[in-house]
DNA sequence: TCCTTTCATCGATGTCTGTCGATGTAGATA
DNA sequence: TATCTACATCGACAGACATCGATGAAAGGA
């Protein structure tokens, strides 16, 4: 459950300064989990509520248990979701400074 | 030079409307569009300009001419540049909305 | 016409990614 | 202890991607 630092410059505004090579491949990076279909409704789902537990995403999506894993892992490692356990279920929330952290990166 | 398609529904925000199939990959394909550092770069280095020669582009990257022209070709189909001939040369300009489109898929 | 320059496209190659079956792990129940 | 369930991790494989050299296309100059 790491914090989400909020990127001190932004990508695509007008007239905006150059960014070093960390700061753009930290951009790309975070763009990179958000560049599947899957984790597009995983987020767009988490959205819609508080929490959700990884067996209604396997239920809602026709994919593979293992398959919804790897794509929670990959948001979880990029900082947009977050998770806990409560006995054997694991629930899955959004991180929404994480979502307005790359719309800021986005313009103003 | 095709015209962009503002998305008709939000992704990210709270209590949104699940996606449609078509939609979430539609949302997807352009977030891939920015999930390569070079891409970021291409990007910035254009919202800082109102137009950039491929050439300059070619120089400030330390990459092949092929490269740099894949990865234009790249952002080009996304909708996000656009580009025109004078000449020789090709001088590639930022489409303003969309990348808007983009942030307003991330919330409000 | 011939040559040069600028950019796009093609073909090949090494690497990364999405997917799944098999397996591991931890909690609940008996 | 044994067993079941929910989830994560591992290993493998097919398809996609970034990169580059070679080539093509179009414009300008001699």
């Amino acid at each position: 459950m790491k914090s989400i630092a909020v990127l001190p410059t932004i990508c695509c505004g007008p007239r905006t300064e150059p960014l070093t090579v960390p700061e753009r491949d930290e951009l790309a990076a975070r763009f990179k989990a958000l560049a599947d279909p899957t984790r597009v409704a995983i987020i767009n789902c988490l959205s819609a509520a508080d929490e959700v537990c990884v067996c209604n995403l396997t239920e809602t999506f026709e994919l593979s248990q293992p398959t919804i894993s790897h794509h929670l892992k990959i948001l979880r490692e990029a900082g947009l979701v977050e998770s806990s356990r409560r006995g054997t279920w694991a629930y899955y929330r959004l991180v929404p400074e994480a979502v307005a952290a790359l719309r800021g990166a986005l313009g103003s």
